[in-house]
DNA sequence: TTGAAAGCGCTAACAC
DNA sequence: GTGTTAGCGCTTTCAA
């Protein structure tokens, strides 16, 4: 690896000008800076970040955290988080969580020590502990909200998607609705299961809280919650499904199938959060789909718009700005083959 | 963000002191020691690593490129890849290429100014121009091959895979098998197809270069070449296809509803690597499956094996070793629903 | 066992 | 326009 020095040697300048050419080309004559770059080029130069930004004190680099790489929604936010920085010259560094503290707590600790300018975050109920580990860094919560309250979020209408998806079943005659729902230490399933229940409100019908079941968000839990809705006597029995994420719905249209029941003749289901998967089983899913990609994309535009803003000398600590954007974007309900009027409308 | 100054000053130790009570404990007397471990954790102190590693010139840190981040496959080999990697104390950092040259050369260009150990990549075509950027740098090839001698590889019996699946299908009665593979400028689909043609060989049957097409492992590819497959006359239209990556797998499914073919009793059809989608189709999918996470796994433990190995003195420059490791998992064929014996025999 | 000093590669102040 | 010098935070000689 050659360094600056050599590039310097080799052209003949010292090592300040050699980084000038390359760095600040206008403060260099145009003999010495086309010396320089063809030094650099001919040693295949490449500047070593770690001594540049030990010397700038600035890296350009931000640090992204998901719950679950696995999960394509995540990765999804991860890749349009990594493009968008790509764009603006950073470099994002990713790391995994699987929903748990200390891995969380981990991952701040290794980011802290590669001095990131910024960090986005897909918090857990952990998180806002844990983000006392990175003092005064600009964070960006993506998807999820801690509810802390100098911080920039971006988030899709979990609400209206909720409403809009129960509305949906409501409007085609259901009365009984079940809804399998997410720890509601996660703003996500709160806001869902809000959704949810202001549909139930506003159709006039009762909600009744032995049809919302919680579930761990991973798809034998929302088997468990199905398996246990699905059991009930006939009469109490849901008719429809409204399932809070995409593993969850995986469980509980195994459970439908498990039990012998036809989709929609028997149950309709509505999931959160399009995929590969709902799109092509049978029948094909109405889902509440999110514009992952996008959400990625904003979070990494706010944020490094953030960074430029602090670089430009206002604003001093960056967690604490005047007013910390809040992003929504709109979710779109996508009416496929999973739902239909209940077969046997209820006597009441 | 204190420094390992501020430390000692609190300790009333000089830096280097600190440093030693941190980083090699025995070096210090016990009283000193505890001192200073106190003062770090009062302080929050975290150590810069852009100075450590600019000091030692060493990051303990690898790069990890894979091609589709997006593909739950790839996703997998990644989060295996980080898991090893944390286990050991590294840092991985994860690129994305879309199997687009340029994205890859950027990505190596960005990881060679952070001065990786060691590097992950799942290779394509000009992965092999393009690691010329990255000269002495030990690397780990991860699921498909370059055929770069002095280089590990952690691959799967794509033969031995491809084999099965067709002599399964063979076994079934088929005898027009029609294959989609993938580009061959790369190992994997190369593979697969060889072992394809093996499984026909050895049962006497007579491979037909009409029946196998290429496809650029996208969804669209995968449904245009079934789409061409399957509008074949009768007595010429396969009666079963092996489709060689998972995202065109779904494309040759969907490709057969278009068509209005009844899978199995029309058409069998058997997919390259499992998923969550191949398990909850209608009807489930017959398909080879590869163990994705211990792939990953595998290949961080190889590359640091290999890092250790040069750090204690024995091996120059790491990429010119003795023997390189060849490290081959097998695959499992998981016989599901979607493979059955052809309806009408043809008459030869 | 500890401290002083040097230096990893780079860039920003300050001279000239 | 260009060179000299200093220093980012850390670890590692070398001396004491």
């Amino acid at each position: 690896m050659s360094s600056i020095q050599d590039v310097a040697t080799l052209a003949n300048v010292s090592a300040a000008t050699a980084s000038r050419a390359l760095s600040r080309p206008d403060m260099v004559a145009q003999p010495t800076r086309e010396r320089v770059l063809h030094a650099a080029q001919q040693l295949g130069y490449q500047p070593n970040m770690l001594a540049r930004s030990l010397r700038q004190r600035e890296t350009r680099t931000i640090g992204v955290i998901v719950t679950d790489i696995l999960n394509h929604f995540h990765a999804t936010l991860a890749k349009g988080v990594q493009d968008a920085a790509d764009r603006h010259g950073y470099t994002a560094f990713l790391f995994n969580t699987d929903e748990d503290a200390g891995k969380e707590r981990r991952a701040l600790d290794t980011l802290r020590g590669h001095l990131p300018q910024g960090l986005i975050v897909v918090p857990t109920a952990h998180t806002r502990e844990n983000l006392k580990l990175v003092p005064n860094l600009p964070i960006v919560e993506l998807d999820r909200v801690t509810g802390n309250p100098g911080v920039t979020t971006v988030t899709v209408d979990n609400i209206g998607g909720a409403r809009a998806a129960t509305a949906h079943l409501i409007g085609l005659g259901h009365t009984r609705i079940g809804m399998i729902v997410g720890k509601l230490d996660i703003s996500t399933a709160v806001e869902r299961h809000a959704g949810f229940r202001q549909a139930i409100d506003e159709a006039g019908l009762t909600y009744d809280p032995a049809l919302v079941l919680p579930g761990e968000h991973r798809e034998e839990d929302g088997r468990q919650a199905a398996l246990r809705l699905l059991s009930l006597p006939l009469h109490l029995r849901p008719t429809a499904l409204f399932v809070g994420n995409n593993e969850m719905t995986v469980g509980a249209v195994l459970a439908a199938r498990e039990l012998g029941l036809n989709i929609p003749a028997d149950l309709s289901i509505v999931g959160f959060d399009d995929s590969r998967w709902a799109q092509t089983m049978t029948p094909p899913l109405t889902v509440v789909s999110q514009p992952a990609y996008e959400l990625g994309v904003l979070a990494c535009d706010h944020l490094i718009a953030q960074l430029s803003h602090i670089q430009a000398g206002h604003g001093q600590s960056g967690r604490a700005r005047a007013s910390p954007a809040r992003v929504q974007l709109p979710t779109e309900l996508i009416l496929r083959q999973s739902t239909a009027p209940p077969v046997c409308v209820p006597t009441a």
